[in-house]
DNA sequence: TAGATTGTTAATCGATTAACAATC
DNA sequence: TAGATTGTTAATCGATTAACAATC
């Protein structure tokens, strides 16, 4: 069995963005190369975590040296599928569909919007981030046209079900989705449920427990 | 010492939203009693983690009834401080500022948007979600005025640094941080760090994942 | 009361940390 | 070579699951 073949848990998984996001950091800045140690520090993990996570995918770094951190980057891009050129579409363009089609972080991290739809005559036509809104009605047609891997849902939470529905009819290999309604799927298409309210109530539970410290 | 000052994992913490996002969602649809049976259904979750979770804040339920629906949609709605009427600024009136601005799940969660901040003149005096930009300037008088609890930050990253300053200087106790750096404070002040192409490169992980496996 | 289901303890499982030999 | 730091195994810690007595 190769490295990249043994199941890697999910909680290591979930930790590949953020070590993504301080290696471009480190690479903006110049930096050649790092140790775990160094990396450790920066992170707030411990380095023996970090060593442990990046074996799971067989091991990057030099004894004695440490990890150069532009191999490094690309490796770990490489190993989220950031260099795979994933299209999208953006279904859905009210406030929050349009902040993602102009958030370029998405695009800087490999991802290509290739469509944003909206079922609104008033939106439709119109353009955002130099891109036109399409109807939804040809949303079938342009997936299977452009072939494109993952559907961002950013509709209301009436309309979720339908667009789920052919979004996955249509074959899309992943969804992002920002709707209320949690999904599940069946393995073929990967999901990402993305609840920007969960957050703030995890901030309102640490600013709590702050004040009932400061009581004691 | 009482149950509630026990300290709780975060993981745990962690779920609470979700526990919370589910009962709200059965609590519309008028169910007035649920087991940790058929929400481990619901949930994909085990029985025995809920009624593990629940009882770090000490027991909800009654033995041979189940959990009351409204009840514990309260109880961890207060453990969440969702009951609180924590209020907030959005500082940074973007595309992802405005979107945050009008989305309605805050308010419905218990927060309270007070303000919304930017330092555009162009954007200043304009009208989100019924309410009008003030100029970033004062944004300090405000929050003392006030007495803002959290402030969200979605401004562009070169004016990060300057504004996670002002505002704890101002006597926030959280903030809910969108911008691309991850910030570390002093245990006074709460944080939660929002990355949104998190998910995002997780998703793409997860599509090739699929990939691979359905070529072996 | 009998049945159901919690609260809670004990067992298991997995993830994190520590340690160190391998090696650049 | 000597020093540094990885890769990896072993030890520890914590979280999840199982089990069941308590009790509504």
């Amino acid at each position: 069995m190769k490295d990249s073949e043994k199941n890697v848990p999910s909680v290591v998984v979930k930790r590949l963005p953020r070590y993504y996001r301080y290696l471009s950091e480190l690479l903006n800045q110049g930096v050649k190369r790092i140790s775990s140690n160094a990396l450790s520090d920066k992170m707030n993990v411990t380095a023996s975590q970090i060593r442990q996570d990046f074996n799971y995918f067989g091991g990057f770094g030099q004894q004695g040296y440490g990890y150069n951190v532009e191999y490094l980057h690309g490796a770990i891009g490489d190993i989220l599928g950031l260099n795979d050129g994933d299209t999208m579409v953006i279904v859905g363009a009210g406030n929050l569909g349009k902040a993602l089609a102009s958030h370029d972080t998405f695009e800087k991290r490999g991802f290509k919007l290739v469509g944003i739809f909206d079922n609104n005559p008033d939106v439709i036509g119109t353009v955002i981030n130099g891109k036109e809104v399409m109807d939804v009605s040809g949303l079938e047609d342009f997936i299977g046209r452009e072939r494109v891997d993952i559907g961002v849902i950013t509709v209301p939470h009436g309309a979720v079900e339908e667009t789920v529905e052919r979004l996955v009819k249509s074959g899309v290999k992943g969804l992002l989705n920002f709707s209320y309604m949690e999904l599940k799927l069946g393995k073929d298409v990967a999901v990402e449920n993305v609840h920007l309210s969960d957050p703030l109530m995890t901030l309102s539970y640490k600013i709590k427990e702050n004040k009932q410290e400061s009581k004691r």
